[in-house]
DNA sequence: GTCCAGGGCCGTT
DNA sequence: AACGGCCATGGA
């Protein structure tokens, strides 16, 4: 892999600017995740589809002060009325709460847990989280990639502005671009994970993107 | 009041 | 295959 492509070099260019973005995503970036780490970002993957993260945030932060900040409480509650009060702020409270409570209820049922879920092939792993409804490609790429650290590359808004500014791709579907980055760039989880957070981070600004660590 | 934010689904063409 | 409407909240 040379390391002179225009995709390689961009990611260069955005971590020399913005510096290793640990500080600014200290859950989703840091060198060492907890398995409470890996919960957040995995329930703060539904939770955030289509909302800012400020409003993402006020949700997890609920989940969190119900003690609900867990993917087995998720799957062992009885009925989705809790969940849909407290998550209430994400939006689309008719559909986040079941997306959210079968996501958790599927890592549950076929591995007991997300250690387990971790070790799963990541083709099979993505098949199976697309076959969730209400989990797509950018879901399911963003629980392989941030809470299985399994090296696949997150696509997103930004993303596209981003491959569409610098005119980087003429295409601009998810599996095209997720394509053209995957094989400009060593097959690494870390650097898939920093260069998306760079991505946001040098389009929204250092401050607009910084996650508050819950 | 209007606009929009780290999507995805379901129609219709 | 591509596109539009839809889902909903909180902040600017």
């Amino acid at each position: 892999m040379l390391n002179t492509n225009k995709i390689h070099r961009l990611y260069r260019e955005l971590l020399e600017k913005h510096g290793p973005p640990e500080k600014i995503w200290p859950q989703w970036c840091a060198k060492k995740k907890s398995w409470r780490d890996r919960e957040l970002i995995a329930i703060g993957a539904i939770l955030t589809q289509r909302t800012s993260w400020h409003n993402a945030n006020l949700a997890l932060k609920n989940l969190k002060k119900a003690s609900l900040l867990s993917i087995e409480k998720i799957a062992r509650l009885r009925d989705l009325k809790r969940l849909t009060k407290l998550i209430r702020p994400a939006g689309f409270y008719q559909v986040k709460p079941k997306r959210l409570y079968d996501l958790c209820r599927f890592i549950v049922r076929e591995y007991g847990g997300l250690k387990k879920f971790m070790k799963e092939d990541l083709a099979i792993a993505r098949e199976k989280l697309l076959d969730i409804h209400g989990i797509g490609p950018e879901t399911a790429d963003t629980i392989l990639l941030y809470v299985c650290d399994q090296s696949i590359f997150v696509v997103d808004e930004y993303t596209k502005r981003l491959v569409r500014g610098r005119r980087l791709a003429k295409k601009l579907s998810y599996d095209y671009l997720q394509d053209l980055f995957e094989k400009n760039l060593p097959r690494n989880f870390k650097i898939y994970q920093d260069f998306h957070a760079l991505i946001i981070i040098g389009q929204k600004g250092r401050e607009a993107s910084r996650m508050e660590k819950i």
